[in-house]
DNA sequence: TTTTCATATCATGACATCGTGATATGTTAA
DNA sequence: TTAACATATCACGATGTCATGATATGAAAA
């Protein structure tokens, strides 16, 4: 069915080699659906604001409370509280209570590997 | 310095351990700086589309000209051309003209090993 | 109880990003 | 040449995200 020369699809691109369509049909069969691609977007999302990385970058290295995250990173607490959220959120951080401060930390390696890995391709 | 009991820091939160101003001395010290934080935040952010991890992960699996990215994925050649116009400029993927075709592949194995760890991290 | 502190949530205006239609560029074929 | 094709760029309206001020919650101290 892919070699046939006269069958066309709806655009009209790259026709120039038929086994194109072979190449097409191969790769599409290899990816994820839609609702993984909305799901892993929605994760990547979070590493792209400077704040929530900060916070990231912090709590790599190791466990702290709001309040010390503000400190550390000069950043008012509505900020920080609010980036806390959407991390908490997107199962990037977890926190534990104790008395009335909240300590968190980073849910699994993961998110340290990708930080990591992320800034090791920057700085190369 | 730190342990002067009536210095008090801008606002007013988490007197409760004066242990806790070492610790944000720490932390401060171990993180990249400024610069680096939104040069990282650009360089994830473009993980954050989905259009735009679909090529990626199309192109972790094999090289591919634009139009079979159009037809694998369903979109229209704009659309494409933009994201790819995107993923250039962050050093995500490279391409080489062969004739009127331009092939694309990643830059480098730090771009696939993101793109696993994170689906790995929302798949589990 | 009242106050203070640590944290969370809500509302909002400024700004960024998305997909796409229109159009340009550059290459090959006729 | 001219036509067809593969790809790139521009412009724009719709939508999303950001930091922050105002305010709420809830725990411990007074």
């Amino acid at each position: 069915m892919e070699n046939n020369n006269l069958e066309n699809k709806n655009d009209d691109m790259c026709e120039v080699f038929n086994s194109h369509d072979d190449v097409v049909d191969r790769v599409k069969e290899r990816i994820p659906d839609e609702s993984e691609f909305a799901e892993l977007s929605e994760f990547f999302k979070i590493f792209g604001n400077p704040t929530r990385l900060k916070i990231i970058s912090l709590l790599s290295i190791e466990d702290l409370c709001v309040c010390d995250i503000c400190d550390a990173l000069d950043l008012n607490q509505t900020t920080v509280s609010n980036q806390l959220r959407i991390l908490r959120a997107n199962n990037i951080v977890k926190y534990q209570k104790e008395g009335k401060m909240a300590r968190y930390s980073l849910t699994d390696l993961h998110i340290e590997m990708i930080y990591k890995v992320g800034l090791e391709h920057i700085l190369e």
